[in-house]
DNA sequence: CTTGCCTCTGACGTCAACGTGAGGTTTTAG
DNA sequence: CTAAAACCTCACGTTGACGTCAGAGGCAAG
């Protein structure tokens, strides 16, 4: 498939899919002309990315990443960096959390009838 | 209180209170000579922003929504942005839910003696 | 063969939330 | 009184993940 192809599967605009190549995320063959060309893995590869990216990693920690993806093998570096963003993560979800809660709050206490309003 | 004061206590730069007050987030009142002073309030009102902003929201966002905070009342057009504002922040945490089980995998993946390493 | 859409490689633009340094005044500690 | 620390207002720099435009070539349809 072609890169508009993988962008309309992926959902990714084309301009991200060659930044990804750029960043050494994304890999992909070309045609005699040049054109990129990739195939249906690529799809997977693109998700796994977008959620990475989605979950606050960089494209240089994605980059480190990676390859323990692939080869199923991890170092003890890159354990320890999958474990501590996994923890970062998990801190991130206890934060927001608490700020949904806030704006709960927020939303019930301007929506409750004012009482300044109200009739006597 | 004066700016470095409120610095310390709420663990924000000196550069970010300027930059609220920039925004219209946070006001204060002026010394003699022109020196920001802050009232014990204006902690609480700094956690606030830091929530709103640890959460996504950005300036103009939590700029439209503070005086529903302050007068304790909501329009229909605010009162929709702040269910719209917690209805992204819930569908994020489910994102970084998923993102969290995804590195969760991966690490076990990796972690997990090689099969092609383990002795016959 | 030409029209129209897709693709290519640069390369500059964007946006938000500050960081950082300049150059100058004010407050505080000794 | 004086030196350090804190404060002030500009105003440019930073970072990341792309958006967008330019200029040029590629490809299936009629």
């Amino acid at each position: 498939m072609r890169i508009g192809d993988l962008a309309t599967s992926t959902r990714v605009s084309v301009r991200a899919l060659r930044y990804y190549e750029e960043q050494g995320l994304l890999t992909s063959a070309r045609s005699e002309s040049g054109q990129r060309l990739y195939g249906s893995a690529a799809v997977d590869r693109v998700r796994l990315i977008q959620q990475l990216y989605g979950a606050g990693l960089s494209s240089k920690t994605i980059l480190e990443l990676l390859p323990c993806v692939d080869a199923k093998v991890s170092t003890p570096e890159s354990r320890e960096r999958l474990v501590a963003e996994r923890d970062r993560i998990t801190a991130q979800i206890a934060e927001l959390v608490v700020a949904r809660d806030r704006l709960n709050d927020i939303i019930d206490m301007t929506s409750r009838p004012n009482p300044q309003c109200d009739y006597a």
